[in-house]
DNA sequence: TGCCTTACGCACTAACCAGTTACTTACCTA
DNA sequence: TAGGTAAGTAACTGGTTAGTGCGTAAGGCA
């Protein structure tokens, strides 16, 4: 039935003859390339599990999306479990490694912690995926996270700016000297990514979209005022 | 193969003689209720969309649950999404009824706000599925909720509360005038939902139990103080 | 040029699962 | 008490989906 393509493919290869014809199916010749294609398959998954969850997403999804045979999925990563612990922590790296890039030092503690909070909420516009892909995995426990190797049970680098960044500012007299730097990086993350986690149902309930640009230059405002009016009290 | 249970039925019924016996099955005869049944069916889908997601959770696994034959689920609910829509509505219905009995009119505005701030975090200490619910329908987009006749698009109580309170603040000089009161809602679950619906990466991240005793004590009383702080900021 | 490893592809299968068919039994009312 | 209606049950089905068996071809190396 399904035979013609194959009885194409199996006639020999006039490659440099038929490099203009393109045949009946597009790829009669793909160029092998290990590393491309397992990337292509991993990003595919990223999206497509951060989109279903783990239980929605379909494996013939995601090697539709990468352009790739569903066979290599399995070459490349075992299992539906496998693929999916290489999408977590290839996220998790992802995000540390652009929170690393941020250069505060030079900056006033006010400065500094303003240029963190927005940062914090520019990378939930830049990568939604991100968040639907923690929601998933807190829905399954944390059970990939802990079985992973390759994320260490660190804190996000992110944690330490802000304890360094509260302590400067305590030092220069211009922030509250009780602060505990964990909540507060608990706190700040809060105050974007529920907004980005629940926009939908928020959008509703409120009647408005939240994803409009207004919307989202306001709730920045918002954001980075609170934290910086919690930090600025002064004590007694 | 599988045939043998099924002659085991098909040789005749001797139930008037089989009552007493109890067979190898536990249910011989169970009372009828329509409502009752009904109602066990609706929670335990409730604890199964939240613990597995829409895609995740198992028909049967809710029929075993509630101790039900899975065929009054289509009875009752239709199919699966039916199901789906009526445990989201009832899920709102049974937080915004707990909203309700909130009577913060006699505190003073410090002492309502903290109690409205104490009371959501605690919502969320007694209830974690309704925050998976949640999650799961935004991972939908919101589909259900907004195909629902039973949730229209209205306010949480709280939000009324909130700009209540904040403009009695306000007026007798305690708390700062500029206040957007939809903000501020938003803030005030953020802080406390995203700890409950993160608990378990973030525990593994910060490397402690946040769901243990001390933790949650310490978390309501930041939460509260960060809110209270910023509402008590003056003005320039 | 031949060989061997590995990337790649097709077509299949076993299991699973939402939904159904066909039936029995409890309860209410005329 | 007859008989109708709604509650309840067991066994099945058709479609879907994770995972595989087996074969092909690309490219490096001798």
């Amino acid at each position: 039935m399904t035979k013609a393509r194959s009885s194409v493919a199996t006639a020999k290869k006039e490659k440099v003859l038929a490099s203009a014809e393109t045949a009946e199916a597009k790829p009669i010749k793909r160029r092998r390339s290990a590393d491309a294609t397992r990337s292509r398959i991993l990003w595919a998954a990223y999206g497509e599990f951060a989109a279903k969850g783990m239980e929605g997403a379909r494996i013939d999804a995601i090697a539709e999306r990468a352009d790739a045979n569903k066979r290599m999925i399995y070459h490349y990563f075992g299992d539906k479990e496998g693929l999916y612990l290489a999408v977590l922590e290839a996220a998790y790296e992802r995000a540390r490694s652009a929170e690393r890039k941020l250069d505060l030092n030079r900056l006033d503690p006010e400065m500094a912690m303003g240029r963190l909070v927005e940062f914090t909420f520019d990378s939930f516009v830049k990568d939604r995926s991100f968040i639907q892909l923690l929601n998933t995995e807190n829905l399954l426990g944390a059970r990939y996270l802990r079985r992973s190797e390759k994320i260490p049970a660190l804190h996000s680098p992110l944690f330490t700016m802000i304890a360094d960044i509260v302590e400067r500012g305590a030092a220069a007299g211009v922030f509250r000297n009780d602060v505990d730097p964990a909540q507060l990086w608990i706190s700040i993350v809060s105050l974007s990514y529920f907004y980005f986690s629940n926009v939908h149902t928020l959008s509703f309930v409120i009647g408005k979209d939240l994803q409009a640009q207004p919307a989202l230059a306001e709730r920045k405002a918002h954001v980075v005022g609170m934290v910086l009016d919690y930090l600025r009290h002064k004590q007694g």
